[in-house]
DNA sequence: TTGTAGGCGTTATCAG
DNA sequence: CTGATAACGCCTACAA
């Protein structure tokens, strides 16, 4: 059974091609009869336009691309649900490709994408990437594009952030008020700038609270896995075991840290306390409960594909469009870890 | 800076399109000359065909749909993961829609992913829908066709699937070897199939040891959420205390159950052993850790996409094609939970 | 070796 | 109210 065309309905009906498309869009210039007579018909073949041809003439796929570093992630795939559900919506659907982390191929599927003339781009940088070309070219080539998370400061476009900065004092803030006096952070890689922000968050709270800086308490992630977070944890125990408190990147990361106390029975949160980053579900589960900041994944989900859509809407109509960034609210979610 | 075409190539170059085309294609009969500087200037003019037309043309979008019940799921995570993978370097994009568990959802989005004509499509049902109209469609209009995990037995279709069966019978006999005598079984909801696969497999493993089946012994999950393990716990506590083996249908409500008996002190393993199914990276992590029946994801998202190329490419020769049906292997992950 | 012409299916313009 | 005609950008017989 061949696909039903327009010009299939028209030769049908002995009527031509341009009133049956009338017809079917609801165009006022057809008469109800005729109208009538190619809804039914079609409706019976149960036609459906062709997209590729649409596409074509309309120059848009109601198609966006999605690129983030990993799927595999709580923090992400609650985004993707976010976006997914609002494209879905607005009657968009989205293609996603995983970075992986790796600057290169972040680089390729980039470019996949902009062949592919999706309408627009929503991303998360990886690790190893910045204001790089690739992303100037999105910019260059006017293709709607919002970044969240992990965006890069210097490029000019709108972004779903929340105040990492903030919310990193905070959380240091709340280590500090249980009690604690020397904090060590476990932070994210170099160089993604959301590992920066919390990384002066830390810095700012220490000082706010007269408690002195030492680089030597601060330790870099590579891959921000849970196995770093046991070695950090080994690591700290050795290297300083007066540390009564530890800020660290994000909760994968943190609950390796308290594997490992466990494993070696370091009572937390009695010897050290620990707070983790953006409430992952498995937090609560473990044991003791884990301390750590809420990060409203879904609705930065939401929020990057308003975002997208207000682009790619404003190019439509030949607007401008000066870009916006959204910036969401933290919340500090006390648990036994910081008890 | 508007999109190059051939026709801007041509121009500039004051030739015809047609060579142009073809020179870029490398067709055998162009001047090398001619082909260079075509070649030349595409690359200058950093040239890519237009996929709305390319698509048009050659009828396929080397696009595919993907459909699962929620992206915020290890196990549907992963098999996105190898999904994407897999397709990424046999050059297709893949477009993500989640059903949320609804029938009603899934078959707009069945439709929504014919109306976009893409080359194919890989589906986990939802726990709602069997064989079911929309589904039928699909094979009905001959789109290239893969169902995972969750599938319907009816479906003439390729299929990846693991045993669920022969899995369950495993995880249950495992318990009764670790010297469970009362076990009861927290099942999936009564629709999917591998629910009442890894049900079967549960009554098979009782009646082989010659343990009586109790079907008061077996609950069912609406939801499969933690919340529901939690739930389950306590009223098999109350109500069989004496049950001291639990074959949950899956990870994440395992844990709730595990997170329970924590609560109240029930000790797993000495008075109760719990496993669960599916190997989620959690497992591993929480107090104790969770035996449960290792399930390939990524291999399942993997094979999921060479079983659709398979059959994209023999759609595309007019050959015949035959489903096939790949069963993966399962493996029992002993941990502390059975010790 | 190069180019002409027609078509993929839809939409938009403009004339009847 | 209806329809002929021309795009959209690419591909490919077939002709020159």
């Amino acid at each position: 059974m061949r696909d039903i065309t327009l010009k299939q309905i028209a030769e049908t009906l002995g009527i031509s091609i341009t009133t049956v498309s009338k017809a079917l869009k609801n165009y006022p210039d057809v008469s109800d009869k005729t109208r009538k007579a190619v809804l039914d018909l079609a409706q019976s073949l149960s036609y459906t336009p062709n997209s590729f041809a649409v596409n074509l003439r309309t120059k848009e796929s109601r198609t966006i691309g999605l690129i983030i570093p990993e799927v595999v992630h709580h923090f992400f795939s609650s985004v993707i649900n976010g976006i997914i559900d609002e494209a879905e919506k607005n009657g968009y659907l989205v293609i996603i490709l995983q970075s992986n982390e790796s600057l290169e191929l972040e680089q390729k599927q980039v470019e996949l994408l902009m062949n592919k003339r999706v309408d627009g781009i929503i991303m998360s940088l990886s690790n190893e990437s910045n204001d790089d070309e690739h992303i100037k070219d999105i910019i260059r080539k006017e293709v709607p594009f919002v970044m969240f998370d992990k965006i890069s400061k210097l490029i000019p476009c709108s972004k779903v952030i929340i105040n990492d900065q903030k919310a990193a004092y905070n959380a240091v803030e709340h280590l500090i008020l249980k009690g604690c006096k020397k904090i060590a952070h476990i932070r994210g890689p170099v160089n993604p700038q959301n590992a920066i922000d919390r990384f002066l968050g830390y810095k700012k709270a220490l000082e706010k609270y007269d408690i002195p800086f030492d680089s030597k308490l601060v330790y870099t992630c590579k891959n921000v896995t849970f196995e770093e977070g046991k070695a950090f944890a080994e690591q700290i125990a050795k290297e300083h075991p007066d540390v009564d408190g530890i800020f660290v990147i994000t909760d994968l990361v943190a609950v390796g840290v308290l594997a490992h106390f466990n494993e070696v029975s370091i009572n937390v949160p009695e010897q050290v306390k620990v707070i983790g980053f953006s409430n992952w579900f498995m937090s609560q589960v473990i044991t003791p409960k884990l301390s750590t900041v809420d990060q409203p994944s879904f609705e930065m989900g939401v929020q990057s594909f308003g975002l997208l859509l207000e682009e790619m809407n404003a190019r439509k109509e030949m607007k401008g469009f000066v870009p916006r960034t959204i910036e969401l609210d933290t919340a500090i979610v006390a648990r036994e870890s910081t008890l």
